[in-house]
DNA sequence: AAGTTAACTTGTGTTTTGCAAGTTGTATTC
DNA sequence: GAATACAACTTGCAAAACACAAGTTAACTT
């Protein structure tokens, strides 16, 4: 009885910024909704080993309230019985225009010696096609 | 010796969505740019004001983060001396695209009874317009 | 039936947050 | 010009969130 506590979090300020927040305005829940949207990973185990490093306490939960939010579904994986899939509704490929947006914004002012640019020219190529084929369901 | 968390927390995977979260991908980030660049607010009192009540120490935090992230600028308040104005900086205003997607998401995913659409039907109305006129800092 | 993989859950110590109260540096008021 | 008030913080402490390691459960695999 100490769980949903984002779920009592929402703050019902009408604002849509304080909306959108509660919904994907972590640390984690961007990077997880990335990791599907532009890296295809489905899997718990897949976002487990993600390059940030995010611990899987702190994953479980980020799921499950992606989930009862409606941004993502989680079903069994027909190729693997003791798997389970994630994927995104239209909810949360609608998340897509923010993704691209902070991928841009980066992609002004990152000025580090590593800074990746491979999604940042799909997007200035060609935006719109770009995001269909995200919202498609395949990622890149 | 113990502040200097934020700074050092820079993951440097050269991942824009990383660098973008990094930099304002915290709960009460965005909300502080929200206050500034569509209701401009300017002041820290002003920003405590705010709906969501913001807490002290955590404002002063993240207004000192965004200013060495060089996303806000302090400056002495020319009409109060004993104030002072945070204003955006250009890097700071290039975080419009990523707001006025995530007012479109909402307006989208939002249907609670108090749900504000203003902003939202000035995007739809003529986004380009809106955007010019915010970043020519007239909020709205 | 014993081992392995996948997806979690639980426990514990550390970090971050939220709230209340205190401090510092201007104005303003008497 | 001393006292009061305002604006912007800082500090202290309890509570919540987080990171990390270890344990559990269920489904294949040998």
């Amino acid at each position: 009885m100490s769980k949903m506590k984002k779920l009592e979090n929402k703050r019902q300020t009408g604002c849509p910024v304080t909306f959108g927040l509660d919904t994907f305005g972590d640390k984690w829940t961007l990077l997880i909704i990335r990791e599907m949207m532009l890296k295809g990973m489905k899997t718990y185990s897949d976002f487990l080993a993600a390059d940030e490093g995010i611990s899987t306490n702190i994953l479980a939960d980020r799921l499950k309230h992606l989930e009862s939010e409606g941004v993502i579904e989680k079903a069994r994986d027909p190729e693997n019985g003791r798997s389970f899939t994630y994927s995104l509704t239209e909810k949360g490929f609608d998340l897509a225009p923010i993704l691209l947006e902070i991928v841009t914004w980066s992609g002004k002012h990152d000025h580090g010696p590593n800074a990746r640019t491979g999604v940042l020219k799909k997007i200035q190529n060609d935006r719109e096609g770009y995001e269909a084929k995200l919202r498609s369901g395949k990622p890149g």
